[in-house]
DNA sequence: GCCGTTTTCGGCCCGACTGTTTTCAGTCG
């Protein structure tokens, strides 16, 4: 029988990168970018790279052609790749994790690997310590000292962070920042400002005409450990929890085109640079300048850049050059839905389950963002870890919500409902007849997740066929970092939510984001509308709703397709009984 | 290897900082 072997999109991206990374390496100019472009797209595309190998369809990539298309079919029906084979014979094992370290790129790994053997970072720690990489071509003693450093570095801190843990520190240095009388302007910019899901670095802009002050007060925040580079206009230091935090320092005039610079994506920006260069002018972090007579067209605000290149100013969250500027330039953006926008959390946990506060507390801080109403949905038993709620339980959450909504009468409204287990089957682990009386029902996929594809979106759909069933929760049960989504036909599930009117969740919990962003997107092209949920276990946790709001964002997604932007009683419309 | 309101061939984003180097290559974002 014959058996392929299903590569998700990750998986082939990544096969993709290491042959840009190999090119990169052996020197080849120009190709590296044309297999890295097309990886990116590949591993952020919401439609699987198999079913597009299958319907002849990889010519829709924007960056395949006749090439990558056939190294990516070669991908999906053997499962490897004969170039890269080829590629990794060529060089020298081990050149390519060199290449992760700061400060080493292509050319300086190949070196190291050539002329001193080296096959891997420990080896390169071993020869530094040695003071055996002073003497190469092109290196010296601080080369050698910031290797070691690189080595100690790459071991302490992990590769990316979450958003949700980066956002306050970020805000902090921002804050700190605009309080020195020397800067007039600040912002975040970077993968911060444009709220994605997890962040490399901190970056962030200030405005001065005194950079060196500026510079000095960055250098010595506190928590400050290292600094890598420094500079009047750039300088980069490394937190004590690993973080690098970068700065960039420029004029007032230049503002704007430096925040547009500054925020990227490198791919946006690149893509912006082209559109300038067909109207012969040039853009950098300076300014649009004309080249016939080199004077400068914007750079004081961002949107003014934006203007010149006949764009609509486009919304950080959406620079990813996944369409943004076309929309721009037929001023066809999608209208946002704002942070403001949600009157009410469709996912929180109390006591009664894992969480940390009672039903009363969490509707107390609820009111204290401004909220109108919350659904508490505790889990259900079969969720033992959680301490999940039978069904007399459940019954009895009932009442005392029923209870306390009698109480207090001043328009917030708590709903009543649960956060039930998806068996293997699609079945949930409570009655129709208690399900019908909550007001909001989220389902889950909670075990089994090794499930193979055809039968968890059968398990999923067969779920939504419930029609007490209102909302899925955090979808594709991926946890960022640490966990890939499961194995699952989204397209298939989109169809089925879209014609049965179940919501998806857009589950707020910064380690989930879920569903992610460009699954939004393709979500709503198929008629799927959207429910919020903080997933909150404490009242702090309540705010993690921005970062819903931001997934949402970046996923293209306005306020009405949002079933918690609306008042309570438009809200009963969206879901099913 | 890809691609075209300059092009089916000749280009491919652009600048700051570092370190090793006497004018610049490498790396990064």
């Amino acid at each position: 029988m014959e058996k392929l072997a299903r590569l998700a999109n990750f998986e082939v991206a990544a096969i993709l990168y290491e042959v840009a990374d190999l090119l990169e390496i052996k020197g080849v100019r120009f190709k590296p970018h044309a297999y890295r472009r097309v990886a990116q797209a590949i591993d952020t595309l919401p439609e699987d790279v198999a079913d597009l190998v299958r319907e002849g369809r990889l010519g829709e990539i924007p960056g395949v052609g006749k090439g990558i298309s056939g190294k990516i079919t070669e991908i999906i029906e053997t499962g490897s790749l004969g170039y890269l084979e080829s590629l990794r014979e060529e060089l020298p094992e081990g050149v390519q994790e060199l290449t992760r370290l700061e400060g080493i790129g292509p050319k300086k790994a190949l070196i190291l690997s050539r002329e001193l053997g080296i096959r891997g970072i420990d080896d390169l720690e071993t020869a530094a310590a040695a003071g055996r990489i002073r003497d190469l071509p092109g290196f010296g003693e601080k080369t050698e000292e910031n290797i070691l450093a690189g080595i100690r570095m790459s071991r302490m801190a992990g590769e990316r962070h979450l958003l949700g843990y980066i956002l306050p520190t970020a805000l902090d240095i921002e804050r700190r920042l605009s309080s020195l009388e020397s800067v007039s302007q600040v912002s975040l910019a970077g993968s911060v400002r444009r709220r994605k899901e997890t962040i490399g670095d901190i970056d962030i802009l200030a405005a001065s005409t005194h950079p060196e002050e500026v510079m000095n007060a960055f250098v010595t925040l506190p928590g400050v450990s290292r600094i890598l580079a420094r500079g009047v206009t750039k300088t980069s230091v490394v937190l004590e929890t690993g973080v690098q935090v970068d700065l960039r320092v420029v004029e007032d005039e230049h503002y704007g085109a430096a925040l547009q610079y500054f925020t990227g994506s490198k791919e946006h920006n690149i893509a912006l640079r082209r559109l300038a260069i067909a109207r012969n002018l040039r853009l950098n972090e300076y300014g649009l300048i004309d080249l016939a007579d080199g004077h400068m067209i914007a750079g004081e605000d961002e949107a003014g850049v934006y203007r010149a290149l006949d764009l609509s100013w486009i919304p950080p969250e959406l620079r990813e050059d996944r369409g943004e500027i076309e929309a721009a330039r037929t001023d066809t953006l999608p209208d946002l839905v704002g942070y403001g926008s949600i009157r009410g959390d469709l996912h929180v946990h109390t006591r009664w389950s894992e969480g940390a506060h009672s039903i009363e507390e969490m509707a107390e801080a609820a009111r204290a963002l401004r909220y109108e109403y919350i659904a508490i949905c505790d889990h259900s038993e079969t969720l033992h870890i959680a301490r999940g709620l039978s069904t007399e339980r459940l019954a009895d959450q009932i009442r005392e919500i029923e209870r306390i909504n009698r109480a207090a009468d001043d328009g917030f409204t708590i709903l009543s409902g649960t956060e039930c287990n998806i068996g293997m089957d699609g079945s949930v682990d409570l009655p129709d007849g208690i399900l019908a009386d909550l007001d909001v029902v989220v389902a889950s996929v909670h075990s089994g997740f090794k499930q193979p594809r055809r039968e968890m979106t059968d398990r999923v759909i067969t779920a939504m066929q419930n029609d007490n069933i209102d909302i899925i929760g955090h979808p594709t049960g991926r946890i960022l970092l640490s966990r890939e989504p499961y194995q699952i036909d989204l397209a298939r599930v989109f169809e089925a939510a879209a014609s049965l009117g179940v919501l998806m969740e857009i589950n707020a919990f910064p380690g989930r984001l879920d569903l992610p962003d460009v699954n939004c997107r393709q979500a709503r092209e198929a008629g799927v509308r959207f429910s919020l949920g903080s997933d909150a276990h404490s009242q702090k946790n309540l705010r993690y709703m921005e970062f819903g709001v931001a997934t949402a964002r970046r996923g293209w997604l306005s306020a009405d397709d949002i079933a918690n932007t609306r008042s309570l009683s438009d809200l009963r419309g969206f879901l099913r009984s």
